[in-house]
DNA sequence: TCCATATGTTTAGGTCACTTAACTATATGG
DNA sequence: CCATATAGTTAAGTGACCTAAACATATGGA
C-alpha cells in the first residue's frame, strides 16, 4: 500500500519534536499517494489538478510545469492525460495567442476539493484540542519548521 | 529546483494550522529531494541508505521492499545501484541462506548520518523559542496531526 | 526421510513518466 | 520589419519501476 518515503526512525539523540515531524513528514507523503490513488490518478496530475483547481483560469503548462518541478514537453504529457481524462480543456489565450489556458472541467474541481475536503476536515479537527495560546505556538513552530526545511533545500553545499 | 510537490495555496475556509501543515509538507518534500541531490543519489535510494543505516545489519531486500512500498525485484535493482555506487555489501545470512543482508560501508553511514544532521540540527533548533507548555502542546499537535494523515490514508472510501 | 509448500532473492521482459533537443507559432523591441 | 525571446508541442531515448517466472533455501507433516 504505502507508494511514498518512510522514513526510518532517527537514531535518537534528537528533540521528540524532530522525530514526531519525520513522522509527520512520512505521514504527509503517504496521504498524497492515498489521495491520488483514491482519485485513480497519478501523483502528479493530482498536483497539477490542485494547482488548476486553485487558478484563476489562467494558469498555462509552463506556468504549471515550473510549479511541479518538471519540463515543460512532460507538462503536455500530463495535460494531454487530464484532457483524455476529462478533467480540464486546453483553451487558447485570447489577448496572447502563444498561450494555452488549463481551465478545469466542473467535475473534477468537485471532485479535487471534494477529496482534499476530507483530509483538510480531519486537519481542522485537530485544533479543537488546543487554547488560543497553544495554538499561537503551533502555528509559530509550524511556520518555523516550514523555514527549517526550505532553509535546508536552498543551503549551499 | 524543485523536484517534488508544490501544493497550492488551499482555497480559504480552514484553520491557519492546516494551511501551515500543507505548507510544511510541501518544504518538506523538498527538502526530502534537496537531500537526494546532494547526496548525488535517487531519492528512492537515499530512503533505502536511511533505513540500512539505522539498521542492525540484518536488514533484507524484502523487509526493506515494504518499507519503501516497492516491490522486491525494483528492490534488487536499488540495491544493485547501492552496491555498484560502494554504499553497502550484500551478504549472506548464515543461519537462513535464503535472506541476504545489507551492509553499510563506513563511508556511507557517515554520509548519510553527516548530511541528516544539518537537517536535523535546525529542526532540533526550533524548539529553543518555546516554553516546556508549548512544547508539550507542539509534541501533542504533531502526533495527532500524523495519526490525522494516517487516518486519512487508510480511510475506506 | 522425503516431499509439498512457503519464503527470500534474482532474472527477464515490458511499460510509462520523465528527459533533452529540435520545431512551430506568436509576441515584441529596436 | 526583422532579430530575438517565449509558449507549447513533437520526437526519440532513458531508466525506475512493474509482473511473472525461475531458483535457492527453509520447514512441517506423512
Amino acid at each position: 500500500m504505502a507508494s511514498t518515503p518512510a522514513q526510518p526512525v532517527p537514531a535518537r539523540a534528537h528533540e521528540p519534536e524532530t522525530w514526531a515531524l519525520r513522522a509527520l513528514s512520512t505521514a504527509s507523503a503517504e496521504a498524497s499517494g492515498a489521495l491520488a490513488r483514491r482519485m485513480r490518478m497519478h501523483p502528479t496530475d493530482v498536483s497539477a489538478m490542485s494547482h488548476i483547481a486553485a487558478s484563476d483560469g489562467r494558469l498555462g503548462p509552463r506556468e504549471l510545469s515550473g510549479r511541479l518541478g518538471i519540463t515543460p514537453a512532460a507538462m503536455t504529457d500530463v495535460v494531454d492525460r487530464l484532457e483524455a481524462a476529462g478533467h480540464l480543456q486546453r483553451r487558447r489565450d485570447t489577448t496572447d495567442r502563444r498561450r494555452v489556458c488549463l481551465v478545469p472541467t466542473e467535475s473534477a474541481v468537485s471532485e479535487v476539493r471534494g477529496q482534499l475536503r476530507r483530509l483538510l476536515d480531519r486537519l481542522d479537527a485537530l485544533t479543537e484540542e488546543f487554547t488560543p495560546a497553544e495554538r499561537d505556538a503551533i502555528q509559530r513552530y509550524l511556520a518555523a519548521a516550514t523555514e527549517a526545511y526550505h532553509g535546508f533545500t536552498t543551503e549551499d553545499d
